[in-house]
DNA sequence: CCTTCATAGACTTTACCTATCTATAATATC
DNA sequence: GATATTATAGATAGGTAAAGTCTATGAAGG
């Protein structure tokens, strides 16, 4: 029961690329750099949050990554649902019903958790460097 | 990034004997015949949550499992931690100072769900059973 | 004494995350 | 067009933690 590392490196880029500059998309090898991992590994984190369309690659010579068009609408869930998939953190065997209590708790606690992220955007944090 | 298996089970035999008498302890192969796991396993479990003091255990013939005396006071948060730990869902590599952005939106949503796990004690679903 | 039942440790198996390697396709520069 | 640069994709290997098994030990009741 943890975040991934992925879902840890996507952030990390995300907050990279939110105070870049987008006219000049970067290098993953210069990203992998500064996280200390592998580039190989990083750009196959990347390209899943381009086929969730949140930033885009430009290939060939000067290529490299950027935000997209909706950077101003990515949301912290976004991110990890892109890396980590959406299955709930719950899931029990056998299922009895609607009325079941234990997961009514459980699947009401990560909605708490959720609708924070949901609600945290990436741009929030553009403010907040120095 | 998942519950992990054994905290289903824990959650699932705190709530049979939440609901059954305390005088006749339950064993753990008819706890475990009751979920579809390995007696043995499930003792693993268990154990932990005798040394969380959530539970009792009575050795010999018609032993078993009871709750401890301070049921009441037993909430989702208090197993899930005898179970997986309290380590925080989200640990990066390095450490860039407090004011680190992506840090504080992580740790405040796991806080929204630890809250809510926090505020539902186990004997709130016992009103709850048909 | 013998049966029942929990406890503990060593151990195996399984599953998934992490990482690497290689080949391929796209783009810019010359 | 040739070449260098860069992202993409797939196969594959390694590592780690969860999940489950086995066996031996110890406590309690009859
Ligand atoms: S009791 Fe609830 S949580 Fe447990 S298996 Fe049934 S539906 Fe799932
Ligand atoms: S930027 Fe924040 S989350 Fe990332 S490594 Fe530094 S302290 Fe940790």
């Amino acid at each position: 029961m943890k975040f991934t590392k992925a879902t840890n490196y996507a952030l990390h880029t995300m907050l990279t690329l939110v105070t870049a500059s987008p006219a000049k998309p970067i290098g993953v090898q210069q990203l992998a750099e500064s996280q200390g991992v592998s580039p190989t590994y990083l750009s196959k984190i990347l390209t899943k949050l381009v086929k969730a369309e949140m930033i885009e690659s430009i290939s060939g010579a000067h290529g490299g990554y950027r935000l997209s068009q909706k950077k101003d609408d990515i949301t912290f869930l976004d991110i990890i649902h892109a890396i980590e998939g959406t299955a709930s953190l719950f899931e029990c065997n056998f299922v009895h019903g609607d009325e079941c209590s234990i997961q009514a708790v459980m699947t009401e606690a990560e909605g708490k958790m959720q609708s924070h992220l949901r609600n945290t955007k990436l741009a929030d944090l553009v403010q907040k460097q120095p």
